[in-house]
DNA sequence: GGCAGTGTAGTCAAACTTGACTAGTGACCT
DNA sequence: AGGTCACTAGTCAAGTTTGACTACACTGCC
């Protein structure tokens, strides 16, 4: 699963209608472009794909009001949403090697309510351990690890970043366990995305730190 | 940079001359089919693209003693080298949120030599360090990080993840200095590839560990 | 002797991603 | 008054990735 899916169809549905240009706002908004391969391209690509398969419905509208081309509003559909949910909740358990697509759902996980996503979160570092056992155990000779050389470290890393993924998401259930964020059904949301007019404190600009990579 | 020609360049060189499906069955002992994207319709598809831009040149071959289609061998050009190295040097360089370039770096480090690997590995940590200072300091807010909400957790995750590959690069520097494994010029090279005939113990098979995933 | 399974070798269309590009509007500067 | 810059909004061609598919040869076995 790519990552970008699970952000438009956030981005769209949080607004309730919107068009590319405010979904690829809120994407910068979040700073996904710095994690997520969330560019204009990608996105505009998505928004059509995801109306064409009926997750999104489309809205011609007349020339924009602040100039430029004329664009398209979508809103999320009941198959969008439901959509929407299942790719969140297997964003949550999926251990893939995609830490973008985490961090999406890590955006979006107030969208579920608290006890599923404390369920889900462990039964990801489940998932984990199970994976890290099931590795060590198969890809260990009998002759011990040294056969496999320098490639012994390609899965001594994945081990460690498994590792690192466990630990850290146990972090969070604590986090979440003891009330922190207010997910579904617990009152005034988060609000996260920019409201017309808002300034955008995370805007492109030379003061960003990815650009010191 | 995608992982694939890293490890389509690399696995050809090591061959000498080889052809599409021996580099296919190469990655494939290196656990690269999980992960990376290293299918074979990108593997194939990185050869014919690698071929025309003159860093690997391609021998017509009459029909395979083994039955199928007419293959080709490819063998690595000059230029393909220089490339292949350059990318290498890259990937151990670069923290990228990619973990598979990484991954495939590991297994191609022993074609530089000792004192360069623990070079890049010592620039990647502070390359690392330096990201973490920048990201925490920017993403920041001067009213404390709790306005951020749970988006927090998404700065959160990746730091900790910067954290964890600092630890680990750390670990591998330590390792490599203390003597381990065999780099270029060291002598008798780690045999990374399958010869002829040889059993593959990592063949795709059922009883993999990702399959549990 | 037939035939199911496995191994060898690669192709193909469809989908996705990338990076550069178009094009209009308003703001600021000189 | 004119030029440059940034912002709004999106398109496009080229490149890459995916997953399913073709096609042949050998091997074992009932």
């Amino acid at each position: 699963m790519s990552a970008i899916r699970l952000l438009v169809l956030g981005a769209v549905r949080q607004h309730g209608r919107a068009h590319g240009y405010q979904v690829r706002n809120d994407l910068e908004y979040w700073g996904a472009h710095e994690w997520s391969n969330a560019k204009p391209g990608s996105i505009y690509h998505a928004l059509k794909q995801m109306a064409k398969q009926g997750l999104l419905h489309a809205h011609e509208i007349a020339p924009s009001t602040a100039g430029g081309p004329p664009r398209t509003e979508y809103e999320i559909t009941e198959k969008g949403t439901a959509e929407y949910l299942s790719l969140l909740r297997e964003a949550l358990l999926a251990h893939d090697q995609k830490p973008d697509v985490l961090s999406a759902a890590l955006g979006f996980m107030v969208d579920l309510d608290r006890e599923e996503v404390l369920g889900l979160l462990q039964q990801r570092v489940r998932t984990i351990r199970q994976w890290r056992a099931a590795v060590t155990d198969h890809y260990t000779p009998e002759d011990g690890p040294a056969q496999l050389g320098h490639i012994g470290e390609i899965m001594n890393f994945w081990v460690h970043s498994a590792d690192a993924g466990a630990e850290w998401t146990q972090g969070l259930i604590e986090r979440i366990r003891g009330g922190a964020y207010t997910f579904a059904g617990e009152g005034e949301p988060f609000v996260g995305v920019l409201t017309e007019g808002q300034e955008n404190p995370y805007a492109t600009g030379q003061r960003h730190p990815e650009d010191s990579r």
